[in-house]
RNA sequence: GCUCCCAUCGUCUAGCGGUUAGGACGCGGCCCUCUCAAGGCUGAAACACGGGUUCGAUUCCCGUUGGGAGCGCCA
């Protein structure tokens, strides 16, 4: 099953545990692999470590293929399942005993614990050697199934030589024997990625640091085997905003939460890839450039925190750069993901950014409260007309940094009457704005024979504006919460013309009466 | 505790012995303006500390401090 590298092409892999989402450092290591394969005529295999059959199932498996296709990361082949190769690494096992490279360990987990506790308060490193190494088989307890434990040199020391950690030297005598069969009999992950790595042809392992002591521990599988070991490359991990490993604490984990909050996959990508790694003063990348100019081996040592600020103002620069209907399918897309039942439970962390998704939930709850999922909005706006959303695409994207505040923002179309005012909207139009209500309602009746587009709806309210001493905003502010119920739209023109005459007449003789 | 890794504005980073230490996000101010944005201009903001090496250290070496990862018959 190796694969025929041609020539010098890489062969990388990402190989994800099934833990029901693809996490976002996961994807970022995902998207470096993807990177380095593409920009040289490489090949980006998957492979999916569901040797611990617990926790392994069928959706598990599914979200992270989904994330990775949403992300924009295609694979070359099939997904690889570990678990499926479980014979070839008994075989290999097998081999290592036959060598001598390997031996059967009697040792219970009791007296392991037992040791391991021992050498914990004593200080010492935490590692078993374990007395069946030298010991004679035949003195083994018939009662005890055992492990097959690598014999891993005790003098001397491991290499890893890193791309991006550099030469990282571990002394063999604080390496133990790895177990590379359970007492079951079933491979451990170390020995399973070893084989696998190396029956698929991997060249370059680049993966998370916290597998850079797995690096040692199956760099002594490669020697004993005598296979050739790859490249590696250990990113380092991303840390939520305090510092700290990312967890549940800091929000979003999984890639699928950040396609709810309506980010864009190409604005993930840019903004992933330059969390680590970097061109110059280059911010904004295409995938283009980035394949032309990515390289491990430029990949910093330190890890990076995730900054939703910076994430959102790069989304918002690809928002404004993707074209509306195009952006009308993004958000198709991103809508069924999206649960304002469950959003609006969610308490909001005052020391966390706030969240457009959470926003939007509580919006449409205020404003359209029978409206429970995403999928019930989609259908609101489609019944509306999507080309009617696609009209206030222009105005809207200008002021969107995800595409939940773009469709935040695009509520007032499907708002139903009477408009229900926030409450900056009802001072606009309360006892303060009577007068300036008085104004709106007068220039109704003069602007209703004039052009319904935004360019003529302009040019007349502003010359009425201008005839009669008004400032514009003491006409718009009072217009804009009349259609919208909002204090902030899009430019009241354009909303005039999304709207469209009838409505919009209507939204506004509902707000004086 | 042991092993390994890291350290430039609050954050992401450029820098690869001699720079007014650059850019981006965020933050402040001004301009634009019907609100909010976007855009333009502008301001504040960093080489963790201590020793070396060197004519000269942000840059090289050592240590300290502070972070992080790993130490499973999990992956």
């Amino acid at each position: 099953m190796a694969e025929t590298a041609t020539s010098n092409a890489p062969v990388v892999r990402f190989a994800p545990s099934p833990t029901g989402y693809l996490h976002i450092g996961g994807a970022r290591t995902a998207l470096f692999n993807w990177l380095y394969a593409r920009g040289r005529q490489g090949k980006f295999l998957l492979r999916i470590e569901d040797t611990d059959r617990e926790r392994n199932n069928e959706q598990a498996i599914s979200a992270i293929l989904d994330g990775m296709k949403w992300l924009g990361l295609e694979w070359d082949g099939d997904a690889v399942s570990q678990f499926a190769r479980a014979d070839r690494h008994r075989e290999v096992a097998a081999e290592l005993l036959r060598r001598g490279a390997a031996y059967r360990c009697y040792a219970s987990p009791a007296e392991i614990d037992a040791a391991r506790e021992k050498a914990k308060a004593e200080g010492r490193p935490q590692i078993f050697l374990s007395p069946w190494r030298d010991r004679d088989p035949k003195d083994a307890p018939n009662d005890v199934k055992p492990v097959v434990r690598l014999k891993a040199p005790r003098e001397g020391e491991t290499v890893v030589e890193d791309h991006v950690q550099g030469r990282v030297v571990f002394p063999n005598k604080d390496l133990d024997d790895l177990i590379i069969l359970r007492s079951d009999g079933n491979p451990t992950y170390n020995l399973a990625v070893v084989v696998d790595d190396h029956d698929m042809g991997i060249t370059h392992v680049v993966r998370g640091a916290d597998h850079l002591t797995n690096a040692a521990r199956q760099t002594q599988i490669y020697q004993a085997m005598g296979w050739s070991i790859p490249e590696f490359a250990h990113v380092p991990l991303i840390h939520g905003a305090d510092g700290a490993k990312l967890s549940k604490r800091h929000g979003a984990q999984g890639v699928e939460e950040f396609r709810a909050m309506g980010y864009l996959p190409a604005a993930l990508r840019n903004y992933l890839v330059r969390l680590g790694w970097s061109h110059g003063d280059d911010e904004i990348i295409s995938t283009e450039d980035l394949i032309r100019w990515f390289d491990i081996d430029d990949i910093n040592k330190s890890p990076a925190r995730l900054d939703f600020k910076k994430l959102d103002d790069l989304n918002g620069h690809y928002i404004r750069n993707t074209p509306d209907e195009e952006l009308v399918r993004q958000v198709k897309e991103m809508l069924p993901h999206l649960d304002f039942a469950q959003l609006a439970s969610i308490a909001p962390d005052p020391k966390a950014p706030p969240r457009a998704d959470l926003a939007l939930a509580r919006e449409v709850q205020r404003q359209l409260p029978a409206i429970a999922t995403g999928i019930e909005l989609s259908e609101r706006f489609a019944a509306k007309g999507w080309n009617r959303f696609e009209r206030a695409i222009p105005a809207l994207k200008e002021r969107s940094k995800t595409l939940t505040e773009l469709v935040n923002g695009a509520l007032f179309i499907i708002a139903e009457r009477p408009i229900a005012p926030d409450d900056k909207a009802a001072k606009l139009l309360g006892s303060d704005g009577r007068a300036s209500n008085g104004t709106v309602l007068k220039i109704l009746s003069e602007i209703l024979d004039s052009d319904w587009n935004a360019a003529a709806l302009e040019t007349r309210i502003k010359s009425y504006a201008e005839t009669h001493g008004l400032k514009l905003g003491s006409i718009a502010q009072p217009l804009r919460a009349a259609l919208t119920g909002r204090a902030v739209s899009p430019p009241v023109f354009d909303v005039l013309e999304v709207l469209g005459r009838d409505e919009a007449l209507a939204r506004i003789s509902a707000s004086v009466g």
